[in-house]
DNA sequence: TTATAATATAATGAC
DNA sequence: GTCATTATATTATT
């Protein structure tokens, strides 16, 4: 297995990022591209990191989130 | 999904801490830091308790009160 | 009654 | 899956 510390996540081992709250346009525009398409390619997801103003690595914590979330509804 | 009391709350379900009233002194002081940063992190939050002389956790719920007082004012 | 401290739980960001 | 933080609803006390 690669070590904990991933390409994607900039932060040192045993770090916490800083919560960030998703403004509601972010979380709307989120949702509505995950109804189309809930696994984007990493170049999608630059895009929308692009248009949302968020970084990738956030965008790839949201879309395996939602993944997970939408499973569990029963 | 979190677990029914969650780590900030020390106290087993059904047990109500004793009331505690802020002095206006640390209330000013809170106040005063919430316009700065209304979402203070734990390092921050410990600092304050040792400065202010008020339990962790009560700095905590006072933070997440007051930002529901904040938004119930529009 | 009003304000607010305190409890509990849901939603969600991060890991 | 798990933990941590934020949001919200409700209860209780001064």
């Amino acid at each position: 297995m690669a070590s904990t510390c991933t390409s994607w996540s900039p932060l040192p081992c045993g770090f916490r990022r800083r919560w960030l709250v998703l403004k509601p346009m972010q979380q709307g525009a989120l949702h509505a591209f995950f109804q189309r398409n809930p696994y984007p390619g990493i170049a999608t997801r630059e895009r929308l990191a692009r248009e949302l103003d968020i970084p990738v690595f956030r965008i790839q914590v949201w879309f395996q989130n939602q993944c997970t979330r939408q499973l569990r509804q029963s």
